[in-house]
DNA sequence: GCCGCATTTTTTGCATACAAAAATAATCTG
DNA sequence: CAGATTATTTTTGTATGCAAAAAATGCGGC
């Protein structure tokens, strides 16, 4: 079902624009840094300049895109030191949704998020990435919700959508993703065990070590373009 | 001294129009639940509705106010859950913050922090509110600052705002005051032994007393506006 | 050929005009 | 006179027009 209204209006133009904006420059269609052109992004969205620009305001808010005055917006370009900054705060939102999850996670709610655990081992097993990362996603998205706190989760999402324009599929490594497996095997166990203290310990841990990876991959990213700069100078 | 580059040019009118209604918003001037009506803000602001409606759409990526379809927009009012839930988040946030801090703060933020503490048990001494009050955000705010993450500062800013326009100057209850001032006195001692764990953990009982105290004053604030009502019924 | 400057073009920021929806007032009916 | 119904006004949402700032282009001098 779409929702619990039928006839619902059609959402307003600045909030559909809003929507494809966000999702262009989540998952990348928009590059970071790249200059968001008023012009060609109205022609696109099919919407006049107006709901646009109010849409830009909104992703600035939610620090999607960086305003700069008299030149419009860029879409956001997270230096290393900002994402070292943003893995911490998302750290903190994840221990504060273990330390509530753990203590209002229901039965059922367990028992999914045991079952999303196996099939991410059934994954892990494979080395198959494409499927584990979304598992991996969904299980802290599950987490979070059992936290039962609406605001936790909107601020988790807003902060975390600043971390999806990255792209990182990374893990490759193999003792890496061991380790991240095994911290998820203790994340099941504190959750299950209803343990506060030690569901915030291990997510932090576990953020901590996932803000390296992501950090080592992208220093390495960044040495492979700037060789391909040096080679097409 | 204002800031860096001398002949800045003045802020863009929806920046402008985005501080001030915040303000407003924040402050109480525009109260908890009140519509806000364009026509008359414009006239209030001096500026005409396109950069008021962007700044309406920046605060309400903020969370200080609510968009309603073809309705506008309206002053966040936070239900006994809303403060609740948020909170939580803010205890999250402090507890991150004081991780960070006590890893981070230098010898002269220490010395300042504590230099307020002291400030603050004068006013304490003396029942000074109005002198209380601030030094006790300003230490919060400070232990942020210490915690060397612009990230997390204007995440914890932003939710702070919200609660902000519930304007509690409570604590009046002499036990709840003096429990809050010895958790700052422990949080005093974590900051100075530059413990992580203590300061975090200080600081979520803090804040988790501190909702206590405010939704039990929010309970006798909405008992009285009802007798209130019923009065003038 | 390259740098500096003037001119044109584009782009952004703001104000206003218009259309649709909601709120309010007025009218009708029983 | 109450309640429903229609007409009017107000308010919101969107498109467009205009001015200022920035970027791009062209041109002359070296």
């Amino acid at each position: 079902m779409t929702a619990q209204i039928f006839n619902m209006p059609p959402a307003a133009l600045h909030e559909q624009a809003t929507h494809r904006l966000r999702q262009m420059l989540v998952e990348g269609q928009i590059a970071p840094g790249a200059k968001l052109n008023e012009r060609e992004l109205c022609e696109a969205l099919k919407v006049s300049r107006t709901p646009l620009r109010e849409a830009i305001k909104t992703l600035a808010a939610e620090g999607l895109v960086e305003l700069v005055p008299n030149r419009g917006a860029v879409a956001l370009q997270l230096t290393e030191a900002d994402v070292h900054n943003t893995f911490e705060v998302m750290a903190g939102l994840e221990a504060a949704s273990g330390q509530l999850a753990a203590q209002r996670v229901t039965d059922a709610e367990l028992a999914e998020i045991k079952a999303m655990h196996y099939e991410m081992l059934a994954a892990y097993t494979r080395r198959d990435l494409s499927a584990y990362y979304p598992l991996n996603a969904a299980i802290h998205r599950a987490i979070n919700a059992a936290a039962r706190n609406p605001v936790l989760t909107s601020t988790y999402n807003q902060v975390n959508a600043r971390l999806q324009a990255l792209r990182f599929r990374s893990n490759q490594d193999g003792e890496k993703w061991s380790r991240a497996v095994k911290e998820h095997e203790a994340m099941i166990q504190a959750l299950e065990a209803r343990d506060p203290v030690a569901l915030a310990s291990v997510l932090t841990t576990h953020l901590n070590n996932k803000r390296e990876v992501v950090l080592e991959q992208l220093r390495s990213m960044e040495v492979q373009t700037m060789q391909q700069q040096e080679a097409t100078e």
